[in-house]
DNA sequence: ATCTGTACTGACAAATTAGTCAGTCGATTT
DNA sequence: AAATCGACTGACTAATTTGTCAGTACAGAT
């Protein structure tokens, strides 16, 4: 019985990186540690990412309490995402995440 | 075209949770950060992973740069595996993604 | 009345990843 | 000579994740 790491692990590890995984979430609460976005903006500041893809991570991000989604009940209707009071609490370990990826891409091309 | 974390991304963050993407590869460098193992050893202390994911998983880490493999041309065969130079830079990342899911952990068992 | 833009859904197909099952290989014990 | 052990492979199936395609709803502009 194949399992996903989506479900509830006992391990930290995995717990973090359940949260964290999904083939645009590091994009996308990167994107979003610079300020809050409309999800047309995060759209275009993405590049190759389906609009259904990104409203599906969003919507898992925002069910785990990192991201808060906003509604300006206006016309054109404009939704911002938000990093939570909780997600902050992500971005010191994703800062970590991404020093660490951008030394490893550095030895990659000299290699 | 779906697209595969395993993709050399141009992301940093992407790069990174690359290396760690499987669904055991967090625990085995979590079992293996505490000291060399043997292929049976690991097997036998990661409840629930098949011997086949569990080489599988093994052979990309090496592969990565992550893993050594040790082997001790012996009857019965005897193959280690331990955490390379460049591997040990991926533990104090390691180390904060255990961190915030330990809490992580806690705050859902609360909730 | 129709068209547009924004945010979003549902149903489904394709790709990727994980798991199952049955081997192999070489040396060694029975 | 057959059975065993540890590490591993190959071929295949099943589950999960991504992506495609077509909508919906709402309000304002044309």
């Amino acid at each position: 019985m194949p399992v996903s790491k989506k479900e509830l692990s006992a391990c930290p590890i995995d717990a973090m990186l359940s949260i964290v995984d999904g083939r645009w979430k590091g994009t996308i609460l990167w994107r979003l540690s610079e300020g809050p976005m409309r999800t047309s903006e995060l759209h275009r500041s993405i590049p190759g990412i389906t609009q259904r893809m990104l409203i599906r991570h969003l919507q898992e991000l925002v069910r785990d309490g990192i991201l808060v989604r906003h509604q300006e009940r206006s016309t054109p209707p404009c939704v911002r995402y938000s990093i939570s009071r909780y997600g902050l609490t992500l971005l010191p370990v994703l800062n970590e995440i991404c020093k660490w990826g951008r030394n490893h891409l550095r030895l990659l091309s000299k290699a």
